[in-house]
DNA sequence: GTGGATGAG
DNA sequence: CGCTCATCCAC
């Protein structure tokens, strides 16, 4: 079943008289069928996302690790200027981007603390007294680390729920499974269908029980918001009083849903992994929670403008519309950037509602099917688990002097290979398996168009700072030259190495992680030997190079060559399954001859066994007969595929083609 | 492959 | 508009 989910807006839409089906999906009915179905994915009514965030998570960082008040002002200080303000700073009107000296000037007892840096001849960043942005750079290190124990408490604590980590401090959850589980749990009479429900597992299911959102969080309000008594926070409005006494209709029983026990469920096992994380920690978080994840994002900050405490709000789906019409759709995700700022010059318009009009909608026409969706409140994109690790791996650096010779690459190229050599091997701890296909060096020069360079990057299980850098000074060399070899002026305002394709072996070479751990278990990443058989010697960059060279000068033709050898000489790549008659191959990286042909063999070894393992467990699976593995269904998603530009015309039509 | 563009924070 | 990082896509 390879076709996709209906993409296509209700034809109504064409022909004006939209508005009656905006907001349609709202209530919908919700059988025992589909609350006993799993995989109902992106169309499962059911459906609750969150986003979390941390509050302003650098200074969060600094702050825990420094043992500081957590009341206490603190910003984190990147060069000249702040890169982030804890709440407290916050309060004496500091705000990111200031300088320095303006921070101090409105809150002379703030905290300050300068972002771990890089400088030559360390292998790791620190705290260092006088950090300075012609001799340093930024690490942003601690943060990942931190970040990915954050990740780490929301996975520990959702065993059965989707985790999708959006950036350094967000994450979106997908409560649909652990939520579905609690609902049978709390009310076991769902677990079957009545005898005398008319139309068995299509029934609809009986009313929802009452809820109650206290402790849960901001409940944003169904009907237009009077400023002052909008929202309904849980812990402190004492049930149903507001100030006025007029509000709460939305706190009504038939009203209630049982998507709003979905929410409120979430909410509660959300608010547990918060308090959690604070607990363990030390960070707050705030959270947003939706059925789905553009309105969790959007849910996320509401209301939350400089107010400190730590906080979550959800979005019902009765308040969606309400909710949705007044927020200017710059604030969407996608759409805060230059597609928004053409939309909103083109039309003159700010709001979503602005754009809900029949006039809008044929304006936007059927491509702009993603944006049509997202204005009323739907998002089919799923939260899918990331890679854990990205794909790329980037440190750059911007040179407030910019670099007039060669010669002077070299040493930025060490600094930014020593952070890619930490970065890698602290992703290795949990990854063994990981390994960046290739290195690529950018270098910018002025305005001009910078260039750049890549290479592949052999196979090492120990890449040293030596390795990095010295595959980054031949790169170096091919992008800019020589000082001799020079005829033109040099003025290189941008450098930056990075490693792309990084990727976990797959699980035909699994078991060779065995090679990544092996003997070393040193932490000195400056140890210029490789620590493997395969370069033993203690030796200089010169030599890494001429190892590095052999290696990728040769290493495209190496399967075949070697293939052509007998199988015992030690130097095969690849073996010969007796079982499926298939040639299994040593990864690239391993094949090359700039390997030692025992690690070679030891590595074929390895894949034997795992090769063997494969068979066996297939086997295995097949005495298992059902599998009735879900059919993925492919929602509609990525907005950059939906606004893909391709020589641009004028205006917004540059957005939406025709 | 590589540079450009975009977006986020 | 200062800096850093990631991803996607047209050429």
């Amino acid at each position: 079943m390879s076709s996709t989910v209906s993409n296509k807006p209700p034809s109504s839409l064409f022909k004006g008289k939209a508005k009656a089906t905006d907001f349609d999906d709202l209530n919908p009915v919700i059988t025992y069928r589909q609350l006993h179905s799993h995989n109902l994915g992106v169309k499962d009514p059911l459906r609750v996302i969150a986003l979390c965030d941390s509050d302003a998570f650098y200074a969060a960082c600094e702050q825990v690790r420094l043992g500081i008040d957590p009341s206490q002002p603190l910003v984190v200080q990147q060069w000249d200027s702040l890169i982030a303000v804890n709440y407290p700073a916050r309060k004496f009107g500091i705000t990111r981007m200031e300088k320095i000296k303006e921070a101090r000037r409105k809150c002379p007892e703030l905290i300050v603390v300068h972002v771990a840096t890089y400088k030559e001849g360390e292998s790791q960043p620190g705290y260092w007294d006088n950090p300075d942005t012609l001799t340093h750079k930024v690490s942003l290190d601690h943060y990942r680390r931190e970040s990915n124990k954050v990740i780490r408490m929301f996975q520990e604590g959702l065993p059965s729920g989707e985790i999708e980590k959006a950036s350094i401090d967000e994450a979106f959850i997908d409560f649909t499974k652990p939520v579905r589980e609690d609902i049978l749990r709390r009310y076991p009479y769902l677990a079957k269908v009545p005898p005398d429900a008319p139309d068995g597992p299509d029934s609809p299911l009986p009313p929802p029980p009452p809820i109650s959102w206290e402790g849960l969080g901001t409940v944003i309000p169904i009907n237009p918001a009077s400023p002052e008594s909008a929202a309904t926070e849980g812990c402190d409005s004492g049930a149903h009083l507001t100030h006025d006494g007029s509000q709460d209709i939305d706190i009504n029983d038939d009203l209630t849903t049982w998507h709003d026990v979905a929410l409120s469920i979430a909410a509660e096992l959300m608010g547990k992994i918060r308090r959690d994380i604070h607990e363990k920690l030390g960070y707050t978080t705030s959270a947003g929670i939706a059925r789905n994840k553009f309105l969790a994002k959007l849910t996320a900050s509401y209301k939350k403008p400089n107010s400190q405490k730590t906080s979550q709000s959800i979005l019902r789906n009765a308040a969606i519309p309400t909710y949705l019409r007044p927020t200017p759709f710059q604030k969407i995700r996608f759409l805060g950037g230059k597609l928004g700022k053409a939309i909103a010059e083109e039309y003159d318009v700010s709001t979503v509602g602005d754009l809900l009009t029949d006039e809008m909608q044929r304006k936007f026409g059927e491509e702009s099917i993603w944006v049509y969706e997202i204005l009323r409140g739907i998002d089919r994109s799923e939260v899918k688990e990331k890679a854990a690790v990205n794909k790329s791996m980037l440190a750059a650096k911007n040179l407030p002097q910019p670099i007039t010779k060669a010669s002077q690459g070299h040493h930025w190229i060490r600094v930014l290979a020593a952070e890619l050599a930490l970065r890698l091997r602290e992703a290795r701890e949990e990854l063994p398996t990981l390994w960046p296909k290739t290195l690529v060096l950018h270098a910018r020069q002025g305005y001009e168009t910078g260039r750049s360079k890549q290479a592949s990057f052999p196979f090492t299980r120990n890449a040293t700072v030596d390795v990095i850098a010295s595959a980054g000074d031949r790169l170096w060399r091919e992008l800019v030259g020589t000082d001799v070899s020079r005829t033109a002026p040099l003025k290189v305002t941008h450098v930056a190495l990075g490693f792309t394709g990084v990727e976990c072996m797959d699980a035909g070479q699994r078991s060779i992680e065995g090679f990544f751990r092996a003997p070393t278990t040193s932490n000195d990443v400056d140890y210029a030997g490789v620590s493997e058989g395969a370069h033993k010697r203690k030796r200089g960059s010169e030599d890494f190079e001429d190892d590095l060279g052999t290696w990728r000068s040769r290493s495209k033709t190496d399967s075949n060559i070697s293939d052509t050898r007998p199988p015992q000489t030690g130097s095969s790549t690849s073996f010969l399954c007796g079982k499926c008659g298939k040639r299994v191959e040593l990864p690239d990286g391993l094949s090359g001859e700039g390997i030692e042909d025992d690690f070679k063999a030891e590595a074929l070894a390895a894949l034997r066994v795992e090769h063997d393992d494969f068979h066996l467990a297939q086997e295995l699976a097949k005495q298992l007969s059902s599998d009735d593995s879900p059919r993925k269904i492919r929602p509609a998603e990525k907005p950059q595929s939906k606004v893909k530009r391709q020589r641009p015309p004028e205006g917004i039509a540059r957005f939406f083609r025709k």
